[in-house]
DNA sequence: AGCACGCCGACT
DNA sequence: GTCGGCGTGCTC
């Protein structure tokens, strides 16, 4: 009987939106080989590993132009099939290639063809016999301390602990050529796990916890997905705990996600002093192989509970139990560059198709999500009440409209401060702008310092004494005098961090000022020490960015106040009101606790602004609510869907040359009588038009009926992939765009 | 995205 | 004479 000819179907590491068919390795019996395996293949003049995705018995390039594959890397699938089905879904909703995807979804080492260590861990042991007096080491200190160590570890050490015990591997690799130490390969046997998973014991649920905990918890064998609205310090964590130790006794894995912050080193120190289990922590810190290891043992379900950032959406578990997305809201879900995913998003995806529940958890939830609570698609459940009795701090409008402004604070504003310090507490003064002041202007003729590369403004940055483009590297000494009219009388307009800083050492000379801005907090500890100054308690003022808005609670701050609120509410942009009310809430959220009520004021020109009195008045959902009738009436997301082209080129003619080419195949895919549902905008400038030396352009896809959407961009991006002389230009679309910068 | 091929300017 | 600049085109 002839064989059928046989093609391994892979995805490669390319941006090419296609994949690449090639005959097996020779002398490979192809019938037995599984999806999901590794595959080394020739590619142009390059070796690349592929993914196996399929095996085809046709294929629709012709037999003389196909290769064979070099080799298989792997016997047994290394990506799990939710994992590989998880990518799919990713490339195709996306409008990315699935090579890449799975580039950003795998651990490196594993791109490269690298095998992770299968179950096995090398530990370190003295050998019988040696003396901490060995001639040879009388020289050696680094060798005879670690030799005493390796002494005091009669069963041995691990090889991925001994860096925590100060000791390199090549000086275990001496004393072992020496005879002193030896090396043995262990299996490592999955932990069987006994006795109780937590460590401190449970806290006792409150009566609002506990309904929401019943809710959650009869759902846990099934896919479901959960809005958890709770205030801040309703006790949203506790919630989490008291799930995952559910998800721990039915033997299962949970993975946690949370926003792109410093704080995960106390996020899993909670975890850690909570729950007797194996966490892991994945950030974007961990060398390739920690990364490695870490994936290898999730995908063994070796690890309990993964916690980590957007990434970590791609983290295969054995036996996934429950997804959960902390402060969902969060805009550092979605990717800005590269694959552009949406990590909320994709937790809801992936929770269907492993069958388990997912939580969004938020005290300022997406209007995305809110919508769909309305729509059946989530189920909400509320934690409403602060813990311990803790009232809500009261939000304030300060009208600021002819008052004098004394460097952006108003003397009422002053005057509260002061109040506050001399009762012993502290203040939180909230300014979205770091640096000493926005621009520098020359007095006589106007003459504004712009960067060179950026249609940016230079920011002045006084204690670096120069000037920054917070859109590119370029930074510059300020000009002594104006290069324009020779004037030398060059002074900072705006505010800043610093400039804050600043004036209120001079009104408050007493009291100690904390600054925390991407500057002040660039060093690797410097936000923790910062933090723990400040949770001493002592009296004085905290000046900030959005760093202070996440995360960290301050006991002892009673008075918040937000300097440019009107900021958020001129842009152009339709989510900035939705922005700027979840910024709101969250700072309000850093202040006072327990006894002591917390005081808020929003230093602004727009006292009347309907959506910032429907937040003061009713609340954070009244105030959702009302945004979203907006949106229904202006058919914006989420009751229609967007997709963005982004383009950029070094030259403007090349970048109109191709945003018009792109702009007449839309809309002649937009005229074919599927895509009524599809409206094609012109080809606009980016807000900034030039940045880092590039001039950007984009063009906006916008329908109301998502697969509508979804078909055309294939079919559009396929067109715009097959587009002739277009190396000079970098373009990617952007499927649900959530900023339009 | 890489990477080679290919055709024009300033050098040992 | 050649080294190398980056425009153009291809990858099963």
């Amino acid at each position: 009987m002839l064989n059928k000819p046989n093609y391994l179907r892979l995805a490669l590491p390319s941006p090419l939106r296609r994949l690449f068919d090639y005959l097996p390795p020779k002398g490979v019996d192809v019938s037995s080989l599984q999806v999901g395996i590794r595959v080394k293949v020739p590619f142009a003049n390059r070796t690349l590993i592929g993914v196996l995705i399929e095996v085809v018995e046709e294929s629709t390039v012709p037999v003389e132009k196909l290769k064979n594959a070099i080799e298989l890397v792997d016997e047994t699938p290394i990506i799990p099939p939710v994992l590989l089905k998880l990518c799919q879904w990713t490339a195709h909703y996306y409008q990315h290639s699935l090579g890449d995807t799975l580039s950003w979804a795998l651990p490196n080492l594993l791109k490269q063809g690298k095998y992770p260590d299968d179950n096995q861990e090398y530990f370190w042991k003295v050998v019988e016999g040696s003396d901490l007096e060995d001639p040879r080491l009388t020289r050696a200190t680094r060798q005879k301390r670690a030799l005493q160590v390796l002494m005091q570890h009669q069963h041995g050490v691990a090889q991925n602990l001994i860096g925590k015990l100060q000791i390199q591997l090549d000086t275990l690799k001496r004393l072992q050529e020496k005879g002193l130490v030896a090396c043995e390969i262990r299996e490592i046997k999955p932990i069987i796990h006994e006795g109780s998973w937590l460590i401190e014991p449970e806290l006792l649920a409150n009566d609002e916890q506990e309904k929401v905990i019943n809710i959650i918890s009869r759902s846990l064998n099934s896919y479901q997905p959960f809005l958890l609205y709770g205030v801040t310090g309703s006790g949203k964590t506790e919630v989490y705990f008291h799930l995952i130790h559910q998800v721990l006794k039915m033997k299962k894995q949970s993975l946690v996600l949370i926003p792109e912050i410093n704080l995960s080193p106390q996020t899993l120190h909670r975890f850690q002093k909570r729950f007797n289990a194996k966490i892991v922590l994945i950030h974007s810190n961990l060398t390739d192989k920690e990364r490695l290891e870490a994936w290898q043992a999730a995908k063994e379900g070796r690890v309990d509970i993964v916690i980590g950032t957007r990434s970590a959406i791609f983290t295969p578990m054995a036996k996934l139990g429950l997804i959960i997305v902390d402060e969902e809201h969060d805009s550092s879900y979605k990717q800005q560059d590269g694959l552009r995913y949406h990590a909320r998003d994709l937790a809801i995806v992936r929770a269907k198709m492993e069958n388990v529940p997912v939580i969004l958890g938020s005290a300022t939830p997406s209007l995305e999500s809110l919508h769909n609570v309305t729509l059946d698609r989530y189920r909400q459940v509320n934690l409403t009440h602060r813990a311990g009795n803790a009232k809500p701090p009261k939000i304030q409008c300060l009208d600021v409209r002819t008052q004098p402004m004394d460097s952006g604070i108003s003397a009422q504003l002053q005057s509260l401060i002061e109040t506050t310090l001399k009762a012993g507490q502290q203040v939180l003064i909230f300014i979205n702008r770091r640096g000493f002041a926005p621009t520098l202007i020359c007095h006589h003729c106007g003459w504004i310092c712009h960067c060179p590369h950026c249609d940016a403004r230079m920011t002045l940055h006084l204690r670096d004494h120069e000037l920054r483009c917070h859109h590119c590297e370029y930074h510059q000494l300020p000009p002594a005098m104006c290069p324009h009219c020779h004037h030398v009388d060059l002074r900072p307009i705006g505010m800043g961090t610093e400039r804050t800083e600043d004036r209120l050492k001079l009104l408050f000379p007493d009291w100690p000022i904390w600054r925390i801005d991407r500057d002040t907090t660039s060093r690797k500890l410097a936000m923790q020490e910062i933090v723990s100054a400040v949770k001493t308690g002592e009296a004085g003022i905290l000046v900030g960015t959005q760093m202070l808005a996440k995360g960290h609670h301050f006991p002892n701050v009673t008075l918040v106040a937000i300097l440019d609120a009107d900021n958020g509410l001129f842009s152009a942009d339709f989510r900035a009101c939705e922005k700027t009310a979840q910024l709101i809430v969250q700072v309000a959220g850093r202040a006072g606790r327990a006894e002591q009520e917390g005081r808020v004021l929003i230093q602004t020109h727009l006292p009347d602004h309907p959506l910032i009195l429907q937040l003061i008045d009713k609340g954070y959902l009244a105030f959702a609510k009302h945004n979203l009738e907006e949106r229904k009436e202006a058919h914006l997301p989420p009751f229609s869907y967007f997709a963005l082209l982004r383009a950029e080129a070094y030259k403007q003619e090349q970048l109109d040359d191709f945003l018009t080419r792109a702009h007449a195949q839309a809309e002649m895919l937009a005229v074919q009588p599927d895509n009524q549902a599809i409206e094609v905008f012109s080809p606009v400038p980016a807000p900034m038009e030039r940045k880092a030396g590039r001039y950007r352009g984009q063009l906006l896809i916008q329908s109301s009926l998502r697969p509508v959407l979804q078909q055309y961009l294939t079919n559009w991006v396929q067109a715009l992939e097959e587009l002739p002389k277009t190396s000079q230009i970098r373009w990617s679309v952007d499927v649900d765009p959530i900023d339009l910068n």
